[in-house]
DNA sequence: TTTATTGTACCAACTAGTCTGTTTAAAATT
DNA sequence: AATTTTAAACAGACTAGTTGGTACAATAAA
């Protein structure tokens, strides 16, 4: 039953989240797609049936991504179980260290799109709340097993301390975009970590 | 000779800042900006040679904004002069007050522009650069005047704890945007206030 | 053969930008 | 003070190119 299109969806796929951190979505148009992918415009509209059917599929894909390396780093630390706080500072060092091994500043595709909402559908733009409330919803699980051996030394707000890393990724890849300053990403996570490591102390 | 265009020119100037917010800056046509300001196309063009001209006059009078913003509240807090970290938590108290002010969440063109780079020349993202800059060293110069009187429990690099500030407006804001929460960004700016508050210790 | 793919010509709507002309208000002249 | 001049400010029809999307023929694997 016809030949395998899924190396000319990828191609599309990643191409496409190329472009748009480069100009944006409504500033990639489809005839830019098919000059970098080498792809026609009918095997485009065959994988996608509009442009924003790509937007959706470009989110999904990143928001799955996203919450695997989340995942992935997760079990990475759960050795470290034992004591709560190591392990939250362990999961962030695991980004800290991703960030290190890229070689450009690194993008964000709910940034992207949040900063021109009007483009995309509520689905899509549901897509991207419902993931960073995945990421709350994993740090305060991180955030509450610290607590039941430490206390804070500035009352703070759980849920917003949770968001915080998520505020800290979005901020320093703009910032770093902004500079062209690729190590920034890194340099910002690492005083996250510092915040965690200075805020909680052990109960007496 | 000839009637007063600033009016005219302000108009523009502040509904396309708000139509790039919903649409992104290449999402942004010419015709909406004239159905949303009820000009015209000749007045349109008799004002910004061309739409990358109003990209860049936008940016100055955000960035123009913004730095005098970052003044006011420098002005504001020379009374605490006397002790240098007072004077660096309510600097960002300050901020925290004015985002609590706000009644819906913030955008900052640097990061729409940011995500969206190619649709812009040099002049214009280098402008983005430029003002970053000028936040970090007037944070360098807040950080270096605490560290006189005080130690940091932590070894820290200066230059990117002075980036740090603006790492966490941009961040708030994508977050505030994406999950409809106009009070996050004060939220996030207290995590920094707790930060600068745990990072420093009285010299002895 | 059949069905999943891909190639290409085409279209209506929209894009940024131009062109020519009109209005307006202040300054120069009477 | 009334009139004319001047240039800034605006109006709106027009254009050449681009946009997302369609129709349908061609091709390639099962």
């Amino acid at each position: 039953m016809g030949r395998d299109g899924t190396p000319t969806r990828n191609k599309i796929l990643a191409e496409s989240k190329q472009l748009v951190f480069e100009n944006g979505f409504s500033g990639t148009s489809i005839d830019q797609i098919l000059e970098r992918t080498g792809i026609t415009k009918g095997a485009f509209f065959y994988h996608f049936k509009t442009k924003n059917a790509l937007a959706k599929a470009l989110i999904e894909e990143f928001a799955r991504e996203d919450i695997h390396h989340m995942n992935e780093a997760l079990k990475k630390t759960e050795d470290l179980k034992g004591d709560a706080l190591d392990r939250l500072l362990r999961f962030i060092q695991e980004f800290i260290d991703m960030m290190c091994e890229v070689d450009e500043p690194y993008s964000c595709l709910y940034a992207s799109y949040t900063y021109e909402p009007n483009q995309f559908d509520e689905e899509t733009l549901n897509r991207i709340a419902e993931t960073i409330l995945t990421w709350r919803t994993t740090m305060e699980k991180l955030i509450n097993d610290v607590l039941k051996k430490y206390d804070t030394k500035i009352e703070v707000d759980i849920q917003s301390l949770a968001d915080h890393t998520v505020v800290i990724f979005e901020g320093a890849f703009v910032v770093s975009k902004a500079l062209k300053g690729k190590d920034l990403t890194a340099d910002h996570l690492r005083h996250l970590k510092n915040y965690f490591e200075l805020i909680f102390e052990k109960k007496k």
